[in-house]
DNA sequence: GCCAACGTTGGC
DNA sequence: GCCAACGTTGGC
């Protein structure tokens, strides 16, 4: 089981959005690393739902229910996305800065690569993470 | 709203 | 295949 970190704009969808919908497609990435990353996600692994831009913080956690097919909203046949389901809120979101003022997030993606919108995580900083949104 | 980082495109 | 120009993302 693997663990990543899915990037949302909450102006194009939300926390509150995906609560409502409880289940939906991951879609609309259209960069390579990101779109390998959906590549590589398997059923079962937990996906981190963190909101960019005003919110800029961890705030929940999903499922992923289906792996990688073709984007459904592209004819173009490179991109892909995969089926994802809401799992549970986080009691408290772990902002971005909490994460650049503790110990342990030195190597995460979020920070060292901000622009990523589909990275993996290691257990240890899954771990970690929950050590803070419990 | 600005700008740094970085990905993509296209001319050569 | 290089690189300048340009577009986009996202933190601040």
């Amino acid at each position: 089981m693997a663990y990543w970190i899915v990037k949302s704009d909450p102006e194009s969808y939300s926390w509150e959005q995906m609560k409502f919908d409880r289940q939906t497609f991951w879609n609309g990435v259209r960069n390579y690393q990101a779109r390998n990353n959906l590549k590589l996600m398997r059923e079962g692994d937990i996906a981190l739902f963190y909101l960019s831009n005003s919110d800029r913080a961890i705030v929940g956690e999903l499922e992923i229910v289906k792996a990688h097919y073709p984007d459904p909203t592209t004819v173009d046949e490179r991109w892909v996305c995969v089926d994802v389901k809401y799992k549970r809120d986080y009691k408290t979101p772990l902002t971005l800065q909490e994460m650049k003022s503790k110990k342990g997030f030195e190597n995460i993606g979020l920070i060292k690569q901000s622009r990523l919108s589909v990275m993996p995580i290691t257990a240890k900083e899954y771990k970690l993470i929950l050590s803070f949104v419990e």
